[in-house]
DNA sequence: TGAATAAAACAACATATGTTCATATATTTG
DNA sequence: CAAATATATGAACATATGTTGTTTTATTCA
């Protein structure tokens, strides 16, 4: 493989890395695993699909910081926050 | 787009994750991106080539964590120390 | 209306990470 | 061999991040 490459400014490779950086974190990787299957999900539907057992206060400091960084969008549906990927091209970085 | 998912084991998940949290940080991309147009290179001329002006030790510290995490080899020869990818997928996210 | 549910916000703390600076090691070369 | 060059190492510190526990806020529903 040999991709052809175009250098990148540094504003646009730091927004990369801040968006690297936002899902670099196992529990996080799985909630975007997880909308990767089946979108949008309430937060206590993320809390019961993904593997690991976690605190709903921890599950939703990662979606905020998630969202705000742009990784996800929410939106309010009665007492329930839909959560869903902002883009799906996001998916392949799982591989 | 939508790709078909395996869900993926913990274990592999906890890998990418930390494949991702080592790189992400600006002056990491910028090297990955340099190494991609141009690989191997010593640590001299990575700091020549990428746009930002960093101390040598602290490129050092940059390419050994990178080193530890398994996203660059390097060999010696001579006096210089010659880094390179060990995966140019990893290229693919700079996207 | 008041209990129950869903989720966010906040505070406190521990750990991890990035950064700087100073020093050490290895190699080449005059 | 001594000086110069290339790079790594280590200590010290500041900042960022993850984590836990507790408290609010909003909404539904009996």
């Amino acid at each position: 493989m040999n991709l052809p490459q175009t250098k990148k400014t540094l504003k646009r490779i730091t927004k990369v890395a801040d968006t690297l950086k936002v899902i670099s974190h196992p529990v996080r990787l799985q909630i975007l695993e997880e909308l990767g299957l089946n979108e949008p999900l309430t937060v206590s539907d993320i809390k019961k699909n993904i593997g690991i057992d976690i605190e709903q206060s921890m599950l939703s400091h990662h979606l905020i910081k998630m969202k705000d960084k742009g990784v996800l969008v929410s939106r309010k549906n009665g007492k329930f926050n839909l959560y869903s990927l902002s883009d799906r091209q996001i998916l392949k970085i799982l591989d």
